[in-house]
DNA sequence: CTGAAAGCGCTAACAT
DNA sequence: ATGTTAGCGCTTTCAG
């Protein structure tokens, strides 16, 4: 490998200006600069990421935590899809993205250690245990961190407005007619505790009454459990209207149960999604769900890691919320009385 | 940041001799070792990658190449999946894995420059335009690699079967009394070639005939074309019995197609999709499709870069072939005669 | 405008 | 069994 000393060598001049030249300081002048940038570059010259970091403590690499516990990991397409963007936008403003383990790398063990190891300017954590104490101890290291859809007090995170997201549910069901909805949500996380609590809200906004066995828990991503709460919901004597299910893959089993009970999906009974993966629009009858703008969310938490990273004097602690949309689909009837 | 030099002065030992110790070098006293480990520990002690790298040339660290021309990128769950499997692979030898771009970080325009800039030990290409001059360079360079799904002459490649995937599909069609088989596929690059080819041999093989106009173009993942295609193909006089699509995601549009053309999938015609993404299984009809064990694949990718890596001499080129398998639906109909 | 020199934190060959 | 030393490739202060 070619390395600075090389150029110098070659130049005749002393590696400080051979560095300087291809730093782009301006303290010397523009002849020799261009022309050592010439003879860098025709003896094909790459940097030594490893050397500069070391001196100067600064990697431009952008730690990512992503776990997924239930196994689907990157597969699940609201948490790669946010990947996706996170990664262009960090590419755009000049730093690469590293993954965080917490297997044995270089000796390292925790999730912290991990990320100091490899001298990561900042961490973007998503899709994690976040009561985990290894996370924790991220967070409240002095490594900038970023959360996506959970807070840590005092901590920036960006968040999928779930709250907006339920209400706007809510609002829209209660326009199309209807007065009985039930609610599948998923494992006991902080999301789901504002989906149920801006579901309860709602309701009781639009004088919707809930019955408690109008609310099932199930599981994000876990198709089994939406189904069989869907044959509870429909066994009950006073069946709802309409179910929202915890995300679009759990809705899938919820059709698949309805019309297995002999009845019809947007006629007989209405369903809701939520995530607004792209299959949605594909799938028939097109389903009705509300979308998170997962692309948006990914931009935004690589906008503000850097800015973190960037100035961490002046950028404080902050919580984005990012809404999304509902997306109409046919698999909510619209009633025309109660 | 506490450092190997910190140690030594609290353990009053020498950095070498604490640096053996943190490796686990048998050439120095248990007593000694152990104490400087506890020690080093108790100090928060976290080694510095850069500075080991750096030393030693060696990174521990994978890059990824995942760039998606149709821009679903990541989100695509094929490669979201291999990318899952392929991290897990990695860590679990003590590997991370850092993506690599085209885009300017630290002065490094091309990825070959923007992997050797990060040290990466290899790099495992996938979902990219393998004609790229700069995906050439990167796989003709000293950097160990691996592509996924295209064979450059003389590297390692890990390969899902696209054509015992075309044969198993044409073969199980051929059970089911299917003799007119229509087949979309995608744009054209290696894979189509492969799966083109076999469906061709295939059919020939069991004496089935294929028109022209029952081969169409359509691209991967564009449900719209795959859509088009599909209405075309039903409007021939003599219409296939069954239509083979691209993937999964094209076959739902194809599905919608049919219906919006008043017939049913799975009894009027029949139909295939390729790739297996999970939904597959909880759509309406469920999905007759090949799966492609994405988990395998980047499992094996995975392995087989670590063993480049670290048997440069004894490791040749290979190609990998991962199988997949027929998942049954009921999108196929079995037609008691033709 | 250019150069000399120190040193980032670590490993490893070579003493002792 | 332990220590000395050189140096990986780079940036940056400070002198000239």
């Amino acid at each position: 490998m070619v390395k600075i000393s090389d150029i110098a060598k070659r130049c005749n001049v002393s590696i400080s200006t051979v560095s300087k030249a291809l730093n782009g300081r301006t303290d010397l002048s523009r002849q020799t600069s261009s022309r050592i940038r010439e003879i860098a570059h025709e003896m094909g010259y790459i940097p030594n990421a490893n050397a500069r970091i070391l001196k100067t403590n600064r990697s431009y690499n952008i730690g990512v935590l992503f776990v997924d516990k239930t196994g689907s990991g990157l597969s699940h397409e609201y948490f790669s899809s946010i990947l996706d963007s996170l990664k262009n936008e960090a590419e755009a403003n000049g730093y690469d993205i590293t993954f965080i383990s917490n297997q044995v790398v270089g000796n390292c063990q925790t999730y912290y250690e991990h990320a100091k190891y490899r001298g990561c300017d900042g961490v973007v954590i998503a899709s994690v245990d976040f009561h985990d104490p290894q996370v924790i101890e991220l967070v409240e290291s002095n490594i900038p961190t970023i959360t996506i859809d959970y807070v840590f007090d005092g901590h920036t995170a960006i968040m999928s407005d779930n709250i907006v997201g339920l209400h706007d549910i809510v609002e829209y069901l209660h326009r199309m007619g209807h007065r009985k909805i039930a609610f599948i949500h998923g494992e006991n996380t902080a999301i789901t505790q504002k989906r149920l609590t801006s579901y309860y809200k709602t309701c009781e906004e639009y004088g919707i009454d809930v019955p408690d066995e109008y609310v099932k828990e199930g599981r994000y991503h876990v198709p089994q459990l939406s189904g069989k709460a869907t044959r509870e919901l429909l066994a009950l004597d006073n069946p709802p209207t309409c179910i929202i299910y915890p995300d679009d893959y759990s809705s899938l089993a919820g059709i698949t149960e309805i019309e297995r009970s002999g009845l019809t999906v947007g006629k007989d009974i209405s369903i809701v999604g939520y995530d607004g993966i792209k299959i949605s629009r594909f799938i028939r009858p097109e389903l009705t769900t509300y979308v998170q703008d997962s692309e948006q969310i990914g931009k935004m938490a690589g906008k503000k890691i850097v800015e973190m990273i960037e100035n961490p004097k002046t950028s404080f602690a902050q919580q984005v919320s990012i809404k999304g949309h509902l997306q109409e689909g046919k698999t909510v009837k619209a009633l025309i009385s109660e």
